[in-house]
DNA sequence: CTTGGATTTGATAGTAATTATCCCGATTAT
DNA sequence: ATAATCGGGATAATTACTATCAAATCCAAG
C-alpha cells in the first residue's frame, strides 16, 4: 500500500457515501448527492478525492459505460451485470473462469480480470414489451 | 438483423479501414487514418457511420479504455487483453467460462459477455524496468 | 500557542470526446 | 420530374474530465 491519505471532512463524506453504495455512481452523482450535505463540496474534491482513493485502491473506477467513469466501493474481485438500456449496474461474484491458453497471454503480467455481462434488467425488459418490441 | 444500411463511398472507406484492423482504434484515429486517402472525410460522418455499424452489429464499441471508446471489426464472442500504461489492446479468444449461479442473474436477460484483462504488455514491463520501478 | 511548510480545497479556465444542428446534395418512391 | 428521405460536411454545443492556483487547513516543531 502507499502512503497514507490524509482524512478531511470532505473525503469523509465522500466515502461515507460511497461506503456501502451498490449503485456504481458517476462522479457527477457523487457530488450531487454528497453536496446535499455538504454544500461546501466542489466537484474539483470529488475528483480529486477519487483520484486518491483509486490509488489508495479504496475505489475502482469501472469504464463500463461508456459515457462517464462509474466508481465502485468494493474492491475485492468481482464482476459486473450491465444493463444496456438503463446502465444500471449490478454486483455479481466473479466466479473464476478458465484463464485463456497461456500462449494467448504470452509476455503479458495480468494484474486484474474483470467479466462484464451486458443485459437487460427485469424492469428494463418490461419496458421493452420484450415481444413487442420498441 | 435491423434494415441494411445505404452503402456509401465514405461508409465503405471506414469499412476498409476496419475490416481486419486489430488495433481497435478511436473514432479519432479512424477519422484520422481514413481522411488521409479521402480528405472530403468528415468527423461527423465517422460518428454517424459507426453508429449505423454498431446497429448493424457490425462492429463493437469497447468501453475498455476510459478515455474514449475504441472499436472492434470483429464481432463473434471475444475478449481483451489491455495494457493499463500503453493503453494497447489485444484480442484473445473467448474461453467460456463459468457462469455465475442462476440466482445472481435472476430476472437479467444477458445478451453478451466480455473478460477484460488488465496488465502490462511485454514492451511496458520493460518500460517500467519491471523491477527497479519508473 | 505560534510559526512554517506541505497538502487540500474550491473556483474556474481549459481540453478533449461526443452529440446536435443545419443545410445541401444524392437517392428513392411516386 | 417532384417530393421525401437519408447521408455528408461544417461547426456549434454539450459534457466529462483535467489543470491551475490562491487561500484555507493541518501537522509538527519550538
Amino acid at each position: 500500500m502507499e502512503k497514507k491519505i490524509k482524512m478531511t471532512p470532505q473525503r469523509a463524506a465522500i466515502m461515507e457515501y460511497l461506503d456501502g453504495n451498490m449503485s456504481h455512481p458517476s462522479a457527477d452523482e457523487i457530488y450531487t448527492e454528497v453536496h446535499k450535505m455538504y454544500p461546501m463540496m466542489s466537484f474539483a474534491t470529488v475528483y480529486n478525492t477519487l483520484d486518491a482513493l483509486k490509488k489508495q485502491n479504496m475505489v475502482w473506477e469501472l469504464s463500463v459505460d461508456g459515457d462517464r467513469r462509474r466508481y465502485d466501493p468494493r474492491t475485492e474481485p468481482h464482476d459486473h451485470l450491465v444493463c444496456v438500456d438503463c446502465r444500471s449496474i449490478k454486483d455479481i461474484g466473479h466466479n473464476g473462469h478458465k484463464c485463456p491458453s497461456g500462449d494467448e497471454l504470452k509476455g503479458y503480467m495480468i494484474l486484474r480480470e474483470h467479466v462484464e455481462y451486458f443485459g437487460l434488467c427485469p424492469k428494463c425488459q418490461r419496458k421493452r414489451g420484450m415481444g413487442g418490441d420498441g
